[in-house]
DNA sequence: CGCTTTTGCACAATCGATGGTGCAATCAAT
DNA sequence: ATTGATTGCACCATCGATTGTGCAAAAGCG
């Protein structure tokens, strides 16, 4: 059977080759013809005529029709960096098992681009939203419920849509706590040598400063106002918060923690500027996991982010008939230095080569 | 404006509100109006009430009717590493420069899944395709010309489409020979010191492992057999590979070429079961970028895929009438040890917190 | 053999946007 | 005033699939 030039087959195509009517082609191949009381063999002749014409349905015209498209949306602030391309990828995997198709977009952890974004995909008609790190998920909340398309936050959350988001707080503690048990062996440590870089006016940087503070009040007997550095969610400003700190008190903290693997970068570029010395005894604690990160020549303590339960749990709200809005929080775990976790990439079989 | 409970508004609402008819709705948002000689005040009018209403077109409508989508794919093997989530970053801008909507997919190196991949995207009219890293180039080609729909290979090269790739024999080569001049550093290189890990059969892993053997045959002499070890690109079966290395020789070798970031977190979990000084002594060539994996404690060569020149060409091609089905290759770069390079998440403004 | 059921399918409206065509009203020119 | 051009817009078919409804033919039944 040749591709024959250029237009795909359609149903009315089926129709005549079939002398059946296109609904009746239609219901065949939808797989709602046994209700509509079709011949087995008919539906037999017209499947056959389909596969010889390599027929598949115009899925923007089904969508149009039934106003669902079959897309399930993910947006992300970012694809760049492990925390969010692990969640692509294991979202991917998940919506594919339920026979949907995963659209990820970014958004830059821009709220105009957020809003947007999510404005094209909802003239596509995406069935189901998940809304990942976005900086205003109340506004994205608005588009959506004004389209009648369920969605639910995760990462960071918001007031009106359910939200699944790493328990940052408890994360935060314990990671300030395994810094700070770290640093003591090598002498003691007091609450000013530990500092905070990164994050911003999130949910989830107040929780982890909350949580950090809480952590050095509560182990080292004061949290000073001073180790807190936001520097936002860019390597570039991180690095400068470095060089700043570093231009003044000669050295780097002994304990840093990083808000999340953004900044950390940043880390990376003011080592590149710098030797080896500068942070032979420094401790580094980083909100999230990036598995080459935990292998840099000092001590790295990394938070991995349970993206997998997050992820069922929120694929398990959305099945609810009319979920809660509330914040369901997933404990993350301490990550250990020099640790070589697996990934989604680990479920992904090897093809022969 | 209330948002009028579940229904979005149509042109046919506007039409009624308007008292013109649905077309000259429709061309005047559409922007098509001058052309269809409407009046500016009634243009306007009609602008105002779908703003008021919160118009928003109908994307699937519009796309059946033009059989054209405003999508543009890319189609990558996986997200969850530097290389890929780097791409996807600089596609979406790319794209979303263009007026455009970016949709990536991932399709796990799978040619089964690839096509069914493409044909859900064809499905819904996107109106071209970026392929990226696909097992069967080919087979993607046929759907999508079948479908009468641009597309390009990146990365990996088909023989049916134009491509463009990195030049991974160059770049190999210079990896290769980076390796052996950091080497000589610690004393006489042997050619049956360095070592390829990872890769299998494709294009790029070809090209590379031409790349490695050339190299290591002009510099060293000799270039054996044994120092080809193709793992898959599974993280899992590389450690497997170093592990039996390790076990067969009581140590690494001293030199090791490594196929891509993703064979390179096998030699993470190696590490990760291994004390220092197993690695003491060695020199890392990485073929990708990553960030952190630049930074370990050894010296790690890497090699940057110019995804930027590469997605640029790529857009190029595509714009071009009737390109010619032949293979761009684009000059990657050496990164020595210790550099911390700027990605696309630079080019992302910092929004004021 | 009539009458009711069941089977098997066709018809036609619909989803929302687009664009070719046609037509009335206005205006300009003779 | 008649003709011709221009302006401004409405009409309607169309893209491909879905689905409620209706109806003829076949089958079942007494």
């Amino acid at each position: 059977m040749r591709h024959q030039g250029k237009k795909k087959a359609t149903i009315y195509d089926l129709s005549v080759l079939s002398g059946c009517s296109p609904s009746t082609v239609s219901a065949v191949l939808n797989g709602t013809w046994r209700k509509r009381r079709i011949k087995q063999s008919t539906a037999e002749l017209i499947q056959r005529l389909a596969e010889q014409h390599r027929y598949t349905a115009n899925l923007q015209a089904r969508g149009l029709r039934n106003s669902r498209s079959g897309l399930v949306g993910l947006l992300l602030p970012v694809h760049d960096n492990r925390y969010f391309s692990s969640m692509a990828q294991t979202f991917e995997a998940e919506v594919r098992s339920h026979g949907k198709c995963p659209i990820v977009v970014s958004a830059c952890r821009d709220p105009r681009e957020e809003r947007a974004t999510v404005e094209t995909l909802i003239s596509y008609s995406i069935d189901e939203l998940f809304i990942a790190g976005a900086t205003d998920p109340d506004g994205i909340h608005l588009l959506c419920e004004a389209a009648g398309i369920r969605h639910i936050n995760i990462d960071l959350p918001g007031t009106k849509a359910p939200s699944v988001i790493s328990d940052n707080y408890e994360g935060a503690r314990m990671l300030t706590e395994a810094i700070i048990q770290r640093l003591s062996a090598t002498g003691p440590v007091k609450p000013d040598q530990i500092y905070l870089f990164g994050g911003r006016n999130d949910h989830a940087s107040h929780e982890r400063i909350r949580g950090f503070r809480d952590a050095q009040k509560q182990r080292l007997g004061a949290d000073p106002d001073q180790c807190i550095q936001p520097t936002g969610y860019s390597p570039d400003m991180s690095q400068k918060a470095f060089e700043a700190f570093y231009e003044r008190e000669g050295r780097l903290p002994r304990g840093l923690f990083i808000n999340s693997s953004i900044n950390f970068e940043g880390l990376l570029r003011f080592l590149a500027q710098h030797p080896h010395e500068t942070f032979a005894d420094i401790v580094v604690g980083c909100y999230d996991y990036d598995p080459f990160g935990s292998f840099l020549p000092f001590p790295v303590l990394m938070i991995r982010q349970d993206i997998e339960r997050m992820l069922a749990k929120a694929f398990e709200i959305m099945e609810e008939p009319r979920p809660a809005v509330e914040i369901h929080l997933i404990r993350p775990e301490l990550v250990q230095p020099r640790t070589a976790l697996t990934g989604p990439l680990d479920l992904i079989r090897e093809i022969d080569v």
